[in-house]
DNA sequence: AATTTTGTTAACCAAATGGTTAAACACCGT
DNA sequence: ACGGTGTTTAACCATTTGGTTAACAAAATT
């Protein structure tokens, strides 16, 4: 095993926060995924709330520059609609857990949390908003605001994510159809939402 | 007061149990508000997963019918977009913890959960399905499928409600500027959804 | 080689938590 | 007034849980 222990306590920790949240998470489980002592994981991380912020800000320091990067590019905005589709798309592919994990914490952890861990890298929306109202203006596209359109693309991008159990309840689909709808869909949601809101 | 004891004590579980969650939710939490002694809530309901039974069931049980009535009505396809997203919007507004209750929940408890409760009430898509596969056959809408474009209308209207501490993060929104949003978004989805499939 | 520092563990602790018990209380028909 | 029935409470209990301690092993430093 190359992995030091403190790699190990912080692959352990963000397999069971994200698997049971915070509120469900518990010290043993995190020490006996990273096949530790549980006083061994206070050593390196004081308490449950220091090891669980280590873990969000890793966590979120990792998707929200990615898409930063492609929402302030250079790109036409059809472009980015489909870039942003694509990319935050296999991330959560990659990853299924965390949209829920983000709306969870983000929802149950008080006001100031959100701050301390976002306030430096919040999503940066001028640049794609400056777009929308060009091709607006230009006629390319019909009137939208920009947040609205915003919304609408993470929306239809990580619901599936969340709603995942539901909808395999409702529809028997099993976990290989559901990873071949959301290969689909990285083509399917751009396509939708660019016949939306193109003339 | 009118309300009975086990009155108070659904009405403060529902609320202990959608703020915080189950793994979350604390039986002293659930008494306090209900302004009784937490021996009465076991006299009630035995287990704090009872209760809890009995709160999932009561809220998904308000839910489900309504849009089921919606989605099986004899409207037209259209018609049908808007009225669902009217109603589900609707109804998220009136109780915006609703949608991260019922994520969390699916997603948290074990297999057998589901079955459980939406076993017999489960969203029935046949007549929808019937629906789009005609008006693609008739050349109206462009070619979906019928789960998908289920996926898509769900998503637009419950993900705001999932992401809105994010989103007021990102564009300093507040409540009254929120609530605002999504009265718009009930007739904004469903415009935008039609001009999406609509040839 | 001796010693200091760092990593690791078993045993322990106090608080929190879900749940129980037995007694008190309130209401009701007799 | 009395007994019975359902309701409510304070006190209690067992387990779980986050966290600590003290002893021990393994490196690192001298």
């Amino acid at each position: 095993m190359q992995q030091s222990t403190e790699e190990k306590i912080l692959a352990a920790a963000a397999k069971v926060f994200m698997e049971k949240g915070m509120a469900g998470a518990r010290m043993q489980d995190i020490a006996d995924e990273a096949g530790i002592n549980k006083a061994l994981l206070h050593y390196y991380f004081r308490s449950k709330e220091k090891l669980f912020d280590e873990i969000f800000k890793e966590v979120s320091g990792q998707l929200l520059p990615r898409l930063n990067q492609i929402i302030e590019s250079d790109i036409s905005l059809f472009d980015k609609i489909w870039a942003f589709c694509q990319e935050y798309i296999s991330r959560m592919v990659e990853n299924p857990y965390l949209p829920l994990f983000i709306v969870e914490e983000t929802n149950k952890q008080q006001g100031a949390f959100l701050e301390r861990h976002l306030g430096n890298k919040r999503l940066r929306l001028d640049k794609l908003a400056q777009q929308v109202q060009q091709e607006v203006a230009r006629g390319t596209i019909k009137p939208i605001h920009p947040l609205e359109l915003f919304l609408t693309i993470i929306s239809m991008c990580a619901f599936p994510f969340l709603g995942k159990p539901l909808l395999q309840h409702m529809s028997g689909m099993n976990d290989d159809m559901f990873n071949a709808m959301m290969e689909a869909r990285k083509s399917e949601v751009p396509k939708f939402i660019i016949n939306a809101i193109k003339k």
